[in-house]
RNA sequence: GGAGGAGUGGCAGAGCGGUUGAAUGCACCGGUCUUGAAAACCGGCAUGGGUCACACCAUCGGGGGUUCGAAUCCCUCCUCCUCCGCCA
């Protein structure tokens, strides 16, 4: 959540932010609303404090007074502590309900956007931030969208997963499952070259883990929930990953900490049927290898710019079309900064797929989650960012349809080590 | 799952109802000494709220309670350790 200080010192700045985001001149006024909540806060804490310092002060006097006999002292001071105690029970229950609004505003508000952000409110104001160059490919009629080219090929079975699970649950099998691995590995082994310490984290993530990386409350219907236990199954990595330092206070030397690691992440994705969302389009549980990063605030937008190659660089040895986008307000994720993200060119569905999402959260995690570094004498939020490298369910489907031909589908060169295998027949 | 024990500052470890936000040691940071380093000595060293700065308030695993007053007593939850059971 955005820091309470930083809302009250740039209040124009921040409403400027939550215009980008189509905030109406109606819903901005819950920036006033947070500032007044925090008013009264700080009044009432101050009350209860200074009610508190009495109550600790005549104690100390009552027992210096039993000790020296003065027992009728000590029965006067003692009745007039138990007034305090109950106007510091009613304050402290003010203190507590005025806390609740104060943090369920403050929870409504968004991240404010980069100044780079595009105005717009859909994925149609994205905008293009690195375009394709070259043509894009081109496929006869004939060419097979990936879940009939599954069928074919027995590379995975989505009747199967419906019945042992329900829809959306993806079973690969074959050379389909081999590929799946390979892919995991080979972007393991990436981002292990490129200075990522592997992390092989928990699925299942408790209420304060959901809730520090934003998970919880604004996205609470798309995890599973585990009722029982109060746990929830992982949407993505970021969510474990990110946790591992919340409440944590780092040495300035101790950046970049740069964190990879694959999980399989599962999604509710409530409601969503249809046409776009056959195949691999969008499943409930899909496997992901994610890129996290903690950096000192002067240079988290060069740690940006070099996920963006990263996860550039992992498509080219893919050899998949792909082009970045920079979200708009309107697109822009809730807890993010800045987001862009990456699309492959699917040529036998002839649209473009999303495979990536590289965000900047600047200190709106670090400051739910308390994730601080020493900066000489003061402490400092640091900054967050992660990314997909990559989502696998969409590239898996995008290699299969524009890697077809009459003879099979071929492997590309990166990835034949992995599969062992070159082409799918 | 059953029985017992324990959770205190970066770490180790005192305190078990009243100037204890917390002894002591180690680590760490500054200083003196030294050609330099080590040793020795002196000083500093939790987080959050609050303040111009102090004062002050909160926090000794989490939550609740008893008390004029709780790290210290009670309840509850969580975690860890030991033994038994089960088990990939």
């Amino acid at each position: 959540m955005l820091e309470l200080n930083f809302l009250r010192v740039n209040t124009e700045r921040v409403k400027e932010g939550l215009r980008v985001r189509n905030f109406s001149d109606e819903a901005l006024s819950i920036v006033d609303d947070i500032i007044n909540l925090d008013d009264r806060r700080k009044a009432t804490q101050t009350e209860l404090d200074s009610l508190l310092a009495e109550r600790n002060t005549l104690s100390r006097e009552i027992g210096q007074l039993f000790k020296s006999g003065q027992k009728d002292e000590a029965e006067q001071k003692r009745s007039r502590v138990n007034d305090i105690k109950e106007e510091a029970a009613s304050l402290e229950e003010a203190l507590k309900a005025i806390k609740t609004e104060l943090d369920e505003a403050l929870y409504q508000v968004p991240n404010i956007p980069h100044p780079s952000v595009p105005k717009g409110s859909t994925e149609n104001d994205n905008e293009v931030y690195k375009a394709w160059a070259e043509a894009l490919p081109e496929m006869g009629s004939d060419a097979l969208p990936h879940w009939e080219l599954a069928q074919k090929y027995n590379l995975f079975d989505l009747e199967l997963g419906t019945k042992i699970t329900g829809s959306g649950f993806p079973l690969y099998r074959g050379k389909g499952a081999r590929l799946q691995r390979a892919l995991i590995s080979f972007f393991l082994d990436e981002a292990n070259r490129a200075g990522y310490e592997e992390i092989l984290p928990p699925l299942i993530v408790n209420e304060d883990s959901a809730r520090a990386t934003g998970q919880l409350p604004d996205k609470e219907g798309q995890m599973y929930h585990i009722e029982k236990d109060g746990f929830y199954l992982i949407p993505t990595g970021e969510v474990p990953i990110t946790n591992i330092f919340r409440d944590e206070i780092l040495s300035e030397d101790d950046f970049p900490v740069k964190l990879t690691g694959y999980t399989p992440c599962f999604r509710r994705e409530a409601g969503s049927y249809g046409a776009h969302v056959r195949g691999l389009n969008r499943v409930h549980q899909f496997d992901k290898v994610e890129i996290v990063r903690y950096e000192h605030p002067d240079r988290s937008y060069e740690a940006l710019e070099e996920m963006l190659a990263h996860v550039g660089g992992l498509l080219d040895k893919l050899e998949l079309p792909y082009r970045i986008l920079r979200l708009c307000g309107g697109d822009l994720g809730f807890t993010a900064a800045l987001t862009f993200d990456f699309e492959v060119y699917s040529a036998a569905q002839q649209r473009w797929l999303e495979v990536s999402s590289v965000s900047n959260f600047e200190t709106y995690q670090s400051n739910r989650m308390k994730l601080r570094f020493k900066d000489g004498k003061s402490t400092r939020l640091a900054h967050t960012l992660n990314g997909s490298a990559l989502a696998l369910a969409r590239i898996f489907a995008a290699l299969l349809e524009n890697n077809q031909t009459e003879n099979g589908i071929i492997i590309p060169k990166a990835l034949q080590s992995y599969t062992g295998f070159d082409l799918i027949d």
